[in-house]
DNA sequence: GCATGGAACTGAACAATGTTCAATAACCTG
DNA sequence: CAGGTTATTGAACATTGTTCAGTTCCATGC
C-alpha cells in the first residue's frame, strides 16, 4: 500500500515528534528507536527518513522543544513585579530549572546525552539556547556593567547550577549525603551573587549579603546529618 | 584454535584496558565496540565477555582509571606548602582539572556518557569519586566549621566548575563570547568563596575579597568583544 | 603413556540497531 | 484513461551487543 496521504508532511512530522517524546519520555533515551517511533505513528522506518534527515535530526527536534518548555517554566516562574531583586528572580529560575529537570528528566537529559558528540549545532538550536539564558543575563543585569558581562556572568553562574543540577538527576546525590538540589543552588547563587556585589562598587542596587539566610540553610545541612 | 595462554586472565584484562582506552581516545567513546577492542588485543569478542560482564563494565573500569590519573593530576597541582591558602589552592585545582579534560577530553567525556544510565555505581567507583572530591574538600576545609560542611561546600562548588568544563569541552563556548573557560572558573570560585567567607565569622582565615583580581577579570573580558 | 576433566578460546548465531533505495501503489493531470 | 508524480513501503545491508555450543589444549591421575 501507499500513497495514503491521510497526513500532510508537517503533519506527520509533528506527530512523529510527539510520539517521540512520549517514547523517550517512558522509556528514555535509549529506548528510542527508529522503528519504535514508526510503528507508533502507524508508518514504516522509511517514511521517517523522509521527515528527518536521520535519527539525530529528530533528536535535536525534540530538544528544541523541550528548550522551548524549559524557557516557559523559567518565565512563569519569575513574575515581572519581582524584576527588582535579582537574587530572588535567581533563586526562584534555579528552582524552577530544577522542578523541570525533575518533572522531564528524560526529556532534559536528553538535552545532553545527544548533543555530547556534535560539535557544530545548527544556529535555530543555539538561537533557542540563548532564548534560555536570556531570562538569567536579563536577571543578573542590574548587578553587572554591560550586557557582555550580564552575557559572561550568566554563563558562568548558570553552568554551576546545571551541574548541581545534573548531580540531582543523575543520582549522584549519594555524594551530597542527600542533600537537596535547591539548598546547593540557594548555596551557590547567594554566594556568588555575594562575592559579585562585593566587587562591584559602582552598582545602584550593592548592598551586603544577608548572613541570616546562610544561617538557615546551615541548620538545613545539619539537621540532614 | 584455543587456549593459548600466553597471558593470563588479568594480563588480558589489563591489556584489553588499555587497548580500549587508546581506541576511546582516537576515536570516541562511539567508536568503541566490543569487536575493535577483540581484534585490537588479538583475540575474539567471546573472549572479552569472559574477561567484562559487559561493555558497561569494561567502560566502567575504564572510567575508574581515569578517576585515578584525574586524582593525581589534581594532586600535583596542588604542592602541600600552599595548603594554606584555599582561594589558591581552588583556583590551581579548577586550572588543572580543565587541563586534564582538555588533554583527555574523550577520556574525560566518557565519564559522564556512561554513566548517565545507570543509577547506581559499585562502591569501588564511588570510592574513587570521593577520592577527587576529597582534594576539594581538604582545600575548603578552612573556611568551614566541621567536615560535613567542607563536604557539602566542596560538591556545590565543584558542580559548578564541572558545569563550566561540560561547556568547554563540549564547545558550547559561542554562547560564552569565546571567554576561555580558566577565566570562567576563576569567576566562580572567587566570587562563591567570597560569599563563603562573608559569612563565615568564626573562621581563623577571614578576610575580605580582593577587588582587583576581579578588575583584572574584567579586562580580560572586554579585550575579548 | 594415556585417558579424562577442566580451562581457554573460538566463531557462528541472534536480535536489534541506523540507514538506504528499488519497487509499488495511489493520486493528479492532461 | 494514459502517464507522470508523489507518497509509502519493506526488503536489504552493515554494524552493534551478547550468548553459547563447540573445539582445542593443558594438567592431572592412573
Amino acid at each position: 500500500m501507499a500513497r495514503r496521504n491521510e497526513h500532510s508532511r508537517d503533519e506527520i512530522r509533528s506527530i512523529a515528534l510527539a510520539t517521540a517524546e512520549r517514547i523517550a519520555a517512558a522509556e528514555g533515551y535509549a529506548g528510542l528507536s527508529a522503528r519504535k517511533v514508526a510503528a507508533a505513528i502507524g508508518y514504516t522506518v522509511g517514511t521517517l527518513y523522509l521527515l528527518f534527515e536521520n535519527l539525530d535530526d529528530l533528536i535535536l527536534q525534540i530538544n528544541g522543544r523541550t528548550l522551548d518548555q524549559l524557557r516557559a517554566c523559567l518565565e512563569a516562574a519569575t513574575p515581572p513585579d519581582e524584576r527588582c531583586d535579582p537574587e530572588k528572580t535567581l533563586l526562584a529560575l534555579a528552582r524552577a530549572y530544577i522542578a523541570y529537570a525533575e518533572a522531564e528528566s528524560p526529556r532534559w537529559n536528553m538535552l545532553f546525552e545527544y548533543s555530547a558528540g556534535k560539535a557544530n549545532l545548527p544556529e535555530w538550536y543555539n538561537h533557542k539556547l540563548e532564548h534560555v539564558f536570556g531570562l538569567v543575563e536579563v536577571a543578573l543585569r542590574p548587578l553587572t556593567r554591560d550586557d557582555a558581562e550580564a552575557r559572561y556572568t550568566a554563563r558562568v553562574l548558570w553552568a554551576g547550577v546545571q551541574g548541581i543540577c545534573t548531580l540531582k538527576i543523575r543520582q549522584r546525590m549519594d555524594l551530597a549525603d542527600g542533600q537537596r538540589a535547591e539548598e546547593m543552588t540557594d548555596m551557590l547563587i547567594r554566594n556568588f551573587l555575594c562575592g559579585l556585589v562585593t566587587n562591584h562598587p559602582t552598582c545602584a542596587t550593592q548592598r551586603s549579603c544577608k548572613p541570616e539566610t546562610h544561617d538557615v540553610a546551615r541548620q538545613n545541612l545539619e539537621s540532614h546529618d
